[in-house]
DNA sequence: TATGAATGAGCATTCATTCAT
DNA sequence: CATGAATGAATGCTCATTCAT
């Protein structure tokens, strides 16, 4: 007897994730994904209850872990500064590691709209609002609109990784987008 | 004899935009754009050729409309800063007044992965661009990667339309993404 | 344009009548039933919501319509043996004209364990309890239960169409059930 | 180790008995029977070739060994009355003893229109056929249709079991029943 | 021109059967 | 023998498009 096997989940997500991100959701076929998968159309039922379940899995569960890792960063000790840095820095390359990933959550808000998903979207900026408003706090950012700032970071990211140029480095579109948040954070300080 | 064709035509692309804005494409029916433009399925066939004709009509007509007067405004003789924040302005405005429009031609990216589309929504931050490079020629600003500045800016009106905070009146949300460009822009003017 | 057509509906239902009469439900595919209706597959849609619909539609109109004959007749003036001969005459004669429609009815209780449709049969029982109640109260039948018997009369019309020798008559069929309960009814009377 | 075997096999029939009675072929999923009879799913295929074989034997082995001992009881050298006493008796308290064994044989007739099934049915009747036209020839009962009545007598039991008073005891509905027969087939002898 | 009834290609989902363990 | 994960053929239903009126 076959072991329900974690693979066969992975396999399925991963070629879902292909699919979903380069096309929307209704013109993703469930023969695709089982056949990129490599596994029978029914399997795909077997882990997941329907191609909606499946969609909706793979964004919550991606956006999750990454919110995850984002509350880690933004639960730092160092300065405002520093972690602010940091957690653009992780987004940014974790967009740039998982383009598909990211395209797929960031559209996932706008191809189908689910209460769920405008919040989950609502809360990747919120993580960045955190950062912002202990700036203030201390003293280190100046902003009348933390909340509308952080609300720019991810569509900033969205932007650099959809339609920056297309030779741009990781690394540039971090320090590029830091610069412009830098500047406008820390305008006293700069003097 | 006109207007009266006009009329329904216009009836139809209301009806379409405010579908299309809130849900994907795929998910919009044609009995209800039709319902709710009060005229026959059929009649949809009269205007347009197919559904999709409609969707990209809409989205092509209303970008370049969009597109020509941000190009009028790029083009005027002021100093890049002034133009820019115009052309900001300009834009944030309009995503107010018509957020179904804005919902609608922002999300056709993602939503129907058309070459076509994609290089519109490419053009929009290029028009920015435009007055971006103007401004680092003429030693306004400081940027060195202008056209990726210039896809932010959309990208935050996005953000400002769809996350931002729920009383945010336009003309705030204009001076706070000016704020956010002008600090880093021109970074030495300030001082 | 074509106007709705009652005729279209009449024709799906005498196609899905000859096909659900002779498989049971899940055998019967709705292509098959749109072919024989030759319309198609979509238009089945138009006038019912799903297959379920289409069948309980058919078994109800059905038996509700067969119903009130029954009770128009049961509602009779003439002695109680009289109308039940009549009403045994009807059905038998309603099921012989209409063996398609009989099978169906009279086996929708077992094809698909609805509460609504075992209840109509019970129905078709009762209806001709009503007789035998009246019958009984006026001395002119004897039993002490009238509605199992009542049960007896249906069952013993599907018996005969469906197990009763090939050549038989129907109303010979008639007669020879309508011995069958006079013989026990009027025990007293025949003397 | 025969025993072992053979109560896996009787669980499944058990576990299939239940479900096939309470809903149509198409309806009861295997997984369900296997589930009920706590087995694997691949284990009914160890002792079933496949889910219509499993309703085949159980029907088929059932109606015969129902059959058998009904064709005992007719070869009985009593009077025929007696021996269609006994018969009757015997049908019923079966029924009524293993009403889902009996919705199932009754039912799968319609439930599935296989040739096999219906002559089966149709035996049912026969056998008590057999009996009536020895009554007759022994100048006990008085009946044209001998092989009617007969068909008359398994769908009456049938009537009770389903839509009978719902408190009545199965000696009060073999008695019931066994006096219309009386009526009936001894006409003559009453007097 | 305007309509909406009719159409059928297209797709998500189910479930009997198989087979690796 | 026993299992249940895997499979994919089979089918109900949707909806853009057509066309008779």
């Amino acid at each position: 007897m076959q072991k329900r096997d974690d693979k066969k989940r992975e396999a399925i997500i991963a070629a879902a994730v292909k699919q979903f991100s380069s096309r929307p959701f209704h013109e993703v076929l469930l023969d695709e994904i089982a056949a990129a998968a490599k596994v029978g159309k029914g399997t795909v039922y077997i882990y997941f209850s329907s191609k909606e379940d499946l969609y909706d899995t793979i964004v919550l569960e991606t956006f999750d872990q990454l919110l995850a890792e984002l509350r880690r960063l933004a639960d730092g000790k160092a300065n405002a500064w520093s972690v602010l840095s940091e957690m653009v820095r992780h987004l940014m390359r974790w967009a740039y590691r998982n383009p598909h990933f990211y395209r797929m959550i960031m559209q996932s808000v706008s191809d189908r709209v689910k209460p769920s998903l405008v919040r989950k979207r609502k809360d990747l900026g919120d993580v960045f609002g955190i950062v912002l408003r202990r700036g203030i706090e201390e003293g280190d950012f100046e902003d009348s609109q933390p909340l509308l700032t952080a609300q720019y970071i991810p569509a900033c990211v969205r932007a650099s990784v959809l339609y920056g140029p297309v030779k741009l480095e990781v690394d540039e579109a971090v320090e590029h987008l830091l610069s412009f948040l830098e500047s406008r954070l820390r305008k006293g300080q700069q003097l």
